[in-house]
DNA sequence: GTGAAAGCGCTAACAG
DNA sequence: CTGTTAGCGCTTTCAC
């Protein structure tokens, strides 16, 4: 069916040597032969079957990308910033998601390795304890972690732990000091669980009891009324919520507009990925920034290195590893400020261990 | 490096064939041979090498998928959409963005076909008279488009003609007689050529005067300052405006928002695509609802349904034809109820061509 | 500058 | 049930 080399070699007359030459090292070839194969691959529509060039050297050009999901707009984010790099590089992206699923996450690498990727760029649900970059570093298989921050992986991130921090430290320094987090499954990401430990830092040096996240099934699209009523209800309800990620923010948002809790008044929310919609929304929302795109990009670039350091024309010499260093890189991450936070009012609730009761009260409305 | 099948075979004390048996048709191999195998394979740590089978099998499991960006989540989605049952169907994606980009969209073409993937999901510029798609029928590779709505070519879409005259009309309904449309680049995009038709459409039936398009570049972040005088400023500034995408509408209200026309108080929304995070505004976005995910899973369908008319064990009758039917599939649209959208109020611009001019006349701000 | 030939890893007749 | 063999389409020595 489809025209080969060999059809092209016959009808140009040459053999099937001359014409792979001709299509890779056209300067390794006489103008004249060159001319006639250029001819016979036009008039043939030859189109070379990557399959067999790539049996044959070994590289594929193919790149893995493992995420999570495509819903959150992070992940997607990222990818548009492999594929701007690598596409420009010439190389191709073959994506796989895994829903957070660690079994899909092994299965995916696993079909990825099948198929000779040159490397694998992937967010993972833990980075650190992981068998699976065990394994692809045993076999010497380029990879970079993107969004997982891990020191002893090559990974690109930013500092999830300290960027959290800085953010709770904000709404400390606003008055805030009853705050709570809320994340999805604190055990399919290791990033929530870095948060987490940003938030209890900044409690902590603020001398405020941390509490544990409050986990919150966000593939739905409600708040369950449990959660909501846990954040709305009762003298002790926080005024103030740090949000794992972004989309979980938009989520509480709307649950408590729904519940007639107005935000910044009574409560502040302050999110974590800095997605270019939350600057949209109004209130806009709060948000600890990471360079998504940059991650992706970046990651590319690592995995690049790593490819290249690989080859063998380049000597795999120690300067090498020195050069792209094989560890974690740590992006900056930037607070963006957002009407979703304003400080403390002393409400009634908020007021509660304050000695200075006699200004007037602001009551909270109760929400369902 | 790597283990080869030959590794195994030696290894197991088998012949090659009896490997490749036991792999890809177990029950035709008997059980010790298999438990040696299998042995082998585990010891060896053994992982078939799938570009050798692809280049026998002349089948890669690869499937193409050309979208235009990941930046506008209407293609993220819909390309989750496409990975939930093609994952599941164990094929594997190959994903190509062209940023609009007619260049780019025939090279990612090539690329893929080179790649020899079975089948191509992509949503193109212009579906109708496009010579690429031409090729593909032409050359039998299967194909479907997402998003493009055309009756001559396999594809999925909603009637966005028709979705948009839906939408317009909702807004004449409310009593908006100056409506401008919103688009990003007309030439990039047949969906939004159709959108415009569409309004048109209620327009004309309406007896009001459709206008050209306004194309806005909203691959900037901000809107340009004369695009926004020119919807606020002067006695003739539309009452509503409809945007071609959700996008487009958000940025637009940031930008309404800065000049301080209050939406849907000085000026109602209507967008298109019913991106969930337009709920999450406030005010909640109107929208055209396109059932995004649910393109990419039909595309999917209808792609594997060719691709499966394809293959040499399913005679080429036309009932495979009849049964998947190569031409276009038009999903139902959803118009979303928004906040942005408000009926008229008699304000005076709006009540200009009125006769009655007695009621109270509410002074719209003026921008800048 | 060009061609012959080997072989990348695998599958699929075919023969036994 | 198993082995032998012939390629899939390409690149790449190695001669000439």
């Amino acid at each position: 069916m489809a025209a080969t080399i060999k059809d092209v070699a016959s009808y140009a007359g040459f053999s099937i040597a001359t014409v792979s030459r001709a299509i890779n090292a056209p300067h390794t070839v006489s103008p004249i032969a060159l001319e006639k194969v250029r001819a016979a691959i036009e008039v043939l529509q030859f189109r070379p079957n990557a399959l067999g060039r790539q049996l044959r050297t070994e590289r594929t050009g193919l790149i893995g990308v493992i995420l999570p999901t495509l819903a959150n707009p992070v992940f997607a984010e990222s990818l548009q910033g492999i594929d701007d790099e690598a596409s420009e590089a010439g190389y191709r992206l073959v994506l796989m998601t895994t829903q957070y699923d660690a079994v899909r996450e092994r299965r995916a690498i696993e079909t990825l390795r099948e198929q000779r990727v040159d490397g694998v760029i992937m967010t993972v649900t833990d980075g650190n304890s992981n068998p699976l970059l065990d394994e692809l570093e045993a076999d010497s298989m380029p990879y970079v972690l993107a969004h997982n921050d891990t020191a002893c992986r090559p990974s690109i991130s930013v500092n999830n732990r300290r960027a959290a921090r800085d953010g709770v430290r904000l709404l400390i320094s606003q008055g805030h000091r009853n705050i709570l987090m809320l994340a999805g499954s604190l055990a399919a990401s290791d990033r929530a669980r870095q948060r987490h430990l940003g938030y209890c830092d900044a409690m902590l040096e603020a001398n405020l009891e941390p509490r544990a996240a409050i986990e919150v099934d966000f593939n739905t699209d409600r708040l369950a009324t449990d959660t909501l009523e846990r954040l709305t209800v009762g003298p002790d309800h926080p005024t103030a919520l740090f949000c794992s990620n972004d989309l979980l923010a938009m989520m509480v948002m709307r649950g408590l507009r729904a519940a007639h809790f107005e935000v910044p008044r009574d409560m502040s929310i302050l999110g974590f990925d800095g997605l270019p919609m939350g600057e949209l929304l109004s209130p806009t929302l709060a948000s600890i920034c990471a360079p998504n795109r940059a991650i992706g990009a970046q990651a590319w670039q690592h995995l690049l290195a790593q490819i290249e350091a690989h080859l063998p024309t380049a000597e795999n010499t120690g300067t090498d590893l020195f050069k792209y260093p094989r560890r974690g890189l740590t992006l900056q991450h930037v607070i963006r400020i957002g009407a979703t936070i304003a400080p403390l009012q002393r409400t009634r609730d908020a007021a509660a261990d304050m000695t200075d009761q006699s200004e007037p009260l602001k009551i909270s409305p109760r929400g369902r």
